[in-house]
DNA sequence: ACTACTCCCTGCCAGC
DNA sequence: TGCTGGCAGGGAGTAG
């Protein structure tokens, strides 16, 4: 499911359930998801006083009282969802029949709120690609999940300079450099697509193209740079990407999806100003990838 | 150190 | 109605 903007948004929908809460009981209902849990998964956590939710690239992070952490993946298709008061938070339209929808439940968190009461956050995940692992707060960034990844492309640090710099010597593809999550962190092939799009920039030139010294190359990666920096900020805004049924944690809908200018457009036509191509599909790597081959190049 | 490719898993949809 | 193949927001592992 979820690249930074959709991991942002359930960050955002569980921090005011989550935060400053107990948990008084983790029902782990299978052994593994797409790794093992570790050992002792539950045992950890029970008890502990959830201190704060965080986010690196797409990995959830949830600090607790005692130091640990709790990191977090959704894979392709993790989501939580909270139910409060014995009743599912999701809005009826959403509503699948209970034994379809709670047959991928892998995760339940019970919860113990002073002000609000008792909370469920549940953990569905139907094809398993996610995961969950522990680790301590004190050498969090040199855990192996999060050791090698690259630069946050929210904030000030994503810049054309150093985006050149990550690229340098890259043969690779472009769209195959920006899914790798060692260079930027966090973007997956929507936001690719639509940050090549936006920049004009062909998925198909190399990495390397952005790299050179001269004058052209600096003015493409600096181009780069501001359009993945924007696609994310505005897909923040707007709650994230909502495809097929994915909901957030509270049960609403991005609507990031309605600005697509390129992501499962083929055949329509560019967006773009001016510009009378169609985007088509092509696939790199194994997967799709959208593209305007008219304006970006 | 790169790059390319396969595989993990379930659900859904188009086409026959 | 089925069935089949292809595709899906990710990324680890392996081989070259």
């Amino acid at each position: 499911m979820p690249e930074l903007p959709e991991v942002e948004t359930v960050r955002r929908g569980l921090q005011p359930v989550m935060e400053g809460a107990r948990i008084t009981k983790v029902e782990q209902r299978r052994a593994d998801l797409r790794f093992p849990f570790p050992a002792g998964f539950s045992d950890r956590l029970n008890g502990r006083y959830i201190t704060a939710l965080a986010r690196r690239a797409k990995y959830l992070l949830v600090h607790l009282d005692d130091g640990a952490v709790l990191i977090s993946h959704l894979g392709m298709s993790g989501s939580f969802r909270i139910e409060e008061g014995g009743v599912s938070a999701r809005p009826g339209a959403f509503q699948h029949p209970r034994s379809k929808e709670e047959r991928h439940d892998h995760v339940v968190f019970h919860l113990e709120r002073r002000e609000t009461g008792l909370a469920r956050v549940i953990y569905n995940d139907p094809r398993r690609f996610g995961f969950m692992a522990l680790a301590e707060a004190a050498d969090l960034q040199s855990h192996p999940l999060l050791a090698g990844l690259g630069v946050e492309p929210t904030g000030n640090a994503l810049d054309g300079a150093l985006l050149a710099g990550l690229l340098a010597g890259k043969r690779a593809p472009l769209k195959a450099a920006l899914m790798d999550q060692r260079v930027v962190a966090g973007l997956g092939n929507i936001y690719v697509c639509e940050a090549l799009w936006r920049a004009g920039l062909s998925p198909r030139r190399t990495a390397a193209s952005l790299a050179g010294t001269g004058g052209r190359a600096t003015e493409r990666s600096k181009r780069l740079a501001e359009a993945i920096r924007i696609v994310i900020n505005e897909a923040v805004a707007a709650g994230g990407s909502s495809l097929r049924d994915y909901v957030q944690a509270d049960g609403s809908l991005g609507y990031f999806q309605h600005r697509f200018n390129v992501y499962d457009r083929a055949g329509e036509p560019c967006r773009k100003e001016g510009c009378s191509g169609i985007i088509r599909r092509i696939v790199q790597g194994g997967r799709s990838t959208f593209h305007c081959p008219v304006c970006q190049r």
